[in-house]
Order: C-alpha cells, then sequence, then structure tokens
DNA sequence: GGGAATAAATAGATTCAGTACAACAATTAG
DNA sequence: CTAATTGTTGTACTGAATCTATTTATTCCC
C-alpha cells in the first residue's frame, strides 16, 4: 500500500527541507566553505545526486528565501491598482514584502552572518539573486512608465531599488536581534529612490 | 646578459595581455561556458597554472576594464574638494568615470555580449565586481555624511547609483555602435536618484 | 493481479575550476 | 661565484557540477 499522492511514479523520499535543515546544522558548525555537498547529503541520508534533485547548486541553499521573497513581490504588484502611481507602488509592494522577512523566517545566511563566513562570492550570489526582483520591478513599471527612456528609466529605477534595499536588508542582517522590523530599514532608504524619480522632482527644484 | 628590470628574480615572459587576448579569442570563437582555462593557456602558450599568478579566477578576465574604472572612480573622488555637496562630488566623479569607458575600451563581456553566451555565473561575477564601485563611493560618502542612518545612507545610495549606472552600461552594450557616448546614459539615470537623497529634497513638497 | 508508464533515487564516471606544494629557471645584488 | 628573489612548471588533490544508465516505488489501465 502507500500514500496517494495523485501522480504517477515514485514519491519524494529526501524532502527539499530535509536538505535545508542538514545543510543549515553544517553551516553553522563548519562555516559556508568547509561544508560539502556529500556531507549534507550525509547528514539528510540521500546520496549526493539527490541535492541536484531539489537544488542546482550550492548557493542556492542560502537564498531559498530570498527567492520565494520574489514571488512574494511580484504578487504584492500583480495586486496593485492599474491606476495610480506606479514608483509609489512599487515601494508599497517592496515594504509588503519586506514584512515577510521576521527574524526566524530569513535567509540563513542573513541570520547567521556573523558564524558562516561570508566572503565576496557569497555576496555575489546574493546579488544575483537580488537581480530577480529587479527583474520584477522593471516589468511591473515598463507596462506603466511613459515618455521617453521609459525602458531605461524602468531598469534604472528597479536596479536603484534594489540596491537601496539589499544595503537595508544587510544593515539589518548586522544589526542583531535588537532591531527594528526590515521594513522600517527598507523604507527609510526605498522612499529618497523613488522620490527622487518623480516626474515632477525636478519642476520643484 | 639579460633586460635590466629594476629588481630581483625572473622576469614575466607570459604577460597579461597575452592571456586576455587568448581568452577574448576564445570566448568569441566558443562561448565563455566552453572555453577551459587550459585552452587559454595552451593558446598563450604558457602553462596551465601560470594563469593564476596573473587572474584569480576564469570570470575574472571579463572585468579587467571594470576593475579598472574602480580605481579610476576612487581617484575621481579622492580629487573631490573637501567642501561642496558629497552627492554632487559622487555624480561628477561617475560621469568622469563613464567617460573612460569607449566602445573600444569597454569589457569584453559587454562588446560581445550575444556571442559569448552570458549566464547567471557571469551576472554574478559583474555584480560583485560592481561592489567594488559600491564600496569605493560609500567610503566616501561615510567620512562626508553626517546626521542620523548617515551610515546607512551612505551604503544605499552607493548600491543605488551603482544599479541605476548598471543598466545605464546594460542599456549602452545592448544599443550597438550607434548609440551615444554612455556617459549621457550614466547622466540620466543617475541624477535622479542622487536628487532624491539630496538633504533638501523632502523639503520641496 | 499484471503489466506499462512515470517519477524519484542511486551508482559510477567525467570535466573542470581552484588550491597546494615542491621543483626548477632566470634574474639581480653583493 | 653565491645567495636571495621572483616567475614558471609539474604533479596531485578537492569539490562542484554534469551526464548517463540503472534501480526502485508508485499510479494508471487492462
Amino acid at each position: 500500500m502507500a500514500i496517494s499522492t495523485g501522480r504517477a511514479g515514485r514519491p519524494r523520499a529526501s524532502s527539499q527541507q530535509m536538505l535545508e535543515e542538514a545543510a543549515s546544522e553544517l553551516f553553522v558548525e563548519n562555516g559556508y566553505a568547509k561544508t560539502t555537498i556529500e556531507q549534507i547529503t550525509r547528514r539528510a541520508g540521500v546520496s549526493r545526486n539527490t541535492f541536484f534533485n531539489y537544488f542546482s547548486s550550492k548557493s542556492e541553499l542560502l537564498w531559498v528565501e530570498l527567492d520565494a521573497s520574489i514571488r512574494a513581490l511580484d504578487e504584492a504588484l500583480a495586486d496593485a491598482a492599474p491606476t495610480g502611481d506606479p514608483l509609489e507602488q512599487v515601494e508599497i509592494a517592496l515594504a509588503a514584502t519586506a514584512r515577510g522577512f521576521t527574524a526566524d523566517r530569513a535567509p540563513l545566511v542573513l541570520t547567521q552572518y556573523d558564524v558562516m563566513g561570508i566572503d565576496d562570492e557569497l555576496r555575489a550570489a546574493g546579488l544575483a539573486r537580488a537581480l530577480g526582483h529587479a527583474d520584477v520591478i522593471e516589468r511591473f513599471l515598463a507596462s506603466r512608465l511613459t515618455g521617453v527612456d521609459a525602458s531605461l528609466r524602468a531598469r534604472a529605477i528597479a536596479l536603484a531599488v534594489v540596491g537601496a534595499a539589499a544595503a537595508a536588508v544587510g544593515r539589518w542582517a548586522s544589526d542583531g536581534p535588537a532591531r527594528q522590523p526590515l521594513v522600517s530599514y527598507v523604507e527609510r532608504v526605498v522612499h529618497p529612490v523613488v522620490r527622487g524619480f518623480e516626474p515632477d522632482a525636478g519642476t520643484l527644484q
């Protein structure tokens, strides 16, 4: 007898979560660089190849929650009213996404920043993930902005806003447990960026 | 007999430039991913190990000019007057750096974007390099800004400005030979970011 | 109940980036 | 000539990532 999964084929025996947990333990114990995929799979009780069934690379383990937040951001933007200031809507959607990052549900790499030995390679991998956020914002803005340079502006705003948000996240991570919620960090730095790109900002100067 | 180099030790037989040229050819011929370090060194006529004497990784080959522009940016900021609006000085320094990027002296990866097969790994490597620019700007701003959140703002401005500039560079690269100079792209997107962070911008709204 | 089809897990091998270390070669300084 | 210095090479190793084939567990359909 077997549990019905609703589809044919062998059911998954190892779960993504088991691998994540095994990896988290090992990363905290030995650091990211000194943990091998083989160690992770051994602790999770599966073969090494199975790892690549769930993750395409070792660094992906660190950014699972970040990837999830890309989808959250996408949904938040999809919910935005078709009218209204698109820049303000981006700001609101980013704040909403930031609220989803609590101390207990944040990328491991952020909560264990000090213990894991974060080098440039990991930072870069994180930023590469943040490109996904930028893509989502760019697509939204490209469909809303008009005028000269609209598509360049869409991409520039997206990358600038994501850069500012990344600064906020980095600072939030290093401020430790007593910090304020992430959203307050994000709002403080994202708002100025958005303000600078508001169409009427120039006329006020 | 030997040429005097002014210092002891065996003189360099292989040059960084020879490796760059061999790599450029192979990247254009076969794409980045399908080119191995061994192929590069074979074409340059040196051993594989010598490669790591000049570059710390394969991806570094793509960003040599970009790395050079980090130093250019650093110098431009060092030349800035100790008084004056620091944000404006960042804007000016970035424009000056952008003027150093001509069509014939730009990262290979930008001029051969279509032919080389750019994947996430390369994007990540490029972003890691751009982090160097952000660090330079952040350091400059941290020494100039005052008030609450000065250090968070310094980092946020740095990353936002670099993000906007990256958008400009990407667009410039894809616009092809008939485009305007890079600096005009950069100015268009960097200025709004800087404007949004100007201390008096809020009072005008 | 007995296949076919399907999906997951495993085994084994391979490629290649990056590191480490020792040996060797070419140069300068004294 | 000798010592110190610096660049180059050979050899070996670790580990990420890919590939292909095989086995195992399940559902679907007859």
